[in-house]
DNA sequence: CTAAGTGCAAAGTATTTGCAATTGG
DNA sequence: CCAATTGCAAATACTTTGCACTTAG
């Protein structure tokens, strides 16, 4: 029964208040990749008085602790996820904009071969395949 | 002295305009990864009425005709570059920005494997490597 | 107690759009 | 000629910030 990691180790050094624990629960329980304001209606339904701004603070420290992984799909705003144990990948798709993620150790031999090339100490990698899911190309063919 | 694409060939259907066949110049003969705003200063330079909105008009109709890719770098703004003859991806120094481009083979397979597994047609990979050149970690040594 | 965090409104940045004037084909 | 495109200004979308009030530790 590995317990997840708690808002309290997980945030240690920032004040844990009511709203920070709520988002950071949003995230870990939560099974999408929420964009902010997503987020910020399913926190106003747990705390009606929660602000944007407190969405968007959070989000921020969330990040720089490394809590959450801020995704760029195809949009102009970003998605948001709680970090992994192991990082992940997006494919996403073009016509219903399903994401569905994954591992491929063809990434890692990708960061070993391209950082040692470059000589660059390799911190992370960014992919996202687009393309069409199988339900999108049926419905293509009818068209 | 194979010659690349020409605006009117590229453009077929779409009135070449001269702000139109600036814009297309600059992205096909331009190095760099720029932004609206350092592309925009640069077509000024050349065109001091051309306008903002022209700039993000034709852009958008760049990409959508295939002719231009859009990045999404680790900032909140996009950067654009023409569309390569081949497929290729980014690796972004977070310290100093540079941005250096390469090609694998990893992503190929990648395409196919994750492509067949989830039965998805790939059309694109989106794959950027973060970390730090061989200059910046030198100087991080030294703080 | 008090520095960190919050809510709100206002400001800042990025991008799109309505419309009258211009222009490529 | 006339529908597509432009420049401009205004509108929208997304994100950050100043400040007075609240609160975790």
């Amino acid at each position: 029964m590995a317990k997840s990691k708690t808002a309290r180790t997980a945030l240690t050094g920032q004040r844990l208040t009511a709203q920070r624990r709520l988002l950071f629960d949003l995230l870990r329980k939560g099974k999408g990749h929420p964009d902010v304001d997503e987020l910020y209606r399913q926190a106003k339904q747990l705390d009606p008085r929660i602000s944007l701004s407190t969405v968007y603070r959070n989000l921020r420290l969330f990040k720089k602790l490394g809590l959450v992984e801020e995704l760029h799909l195809e949009e102009e705003h970003h998605h948001y996820e709680s970090r992994p144990t192991t990082e992940h990948y997006h494919l996403v798709c073009r016509g219903c904009g399903q994401v569905v993620e994954f591992r491929s150790p063809h990434v890692d031999k990708l960061k070993q071969e391209v950082g040692q090339e470059h000589r660059y100490a390799i911190l992370g990698a960014d992919v996202s395949l687009v393309g069409y899911c199988p339900r999108c190309q049926a419905n293509r063919q009818k068209v």
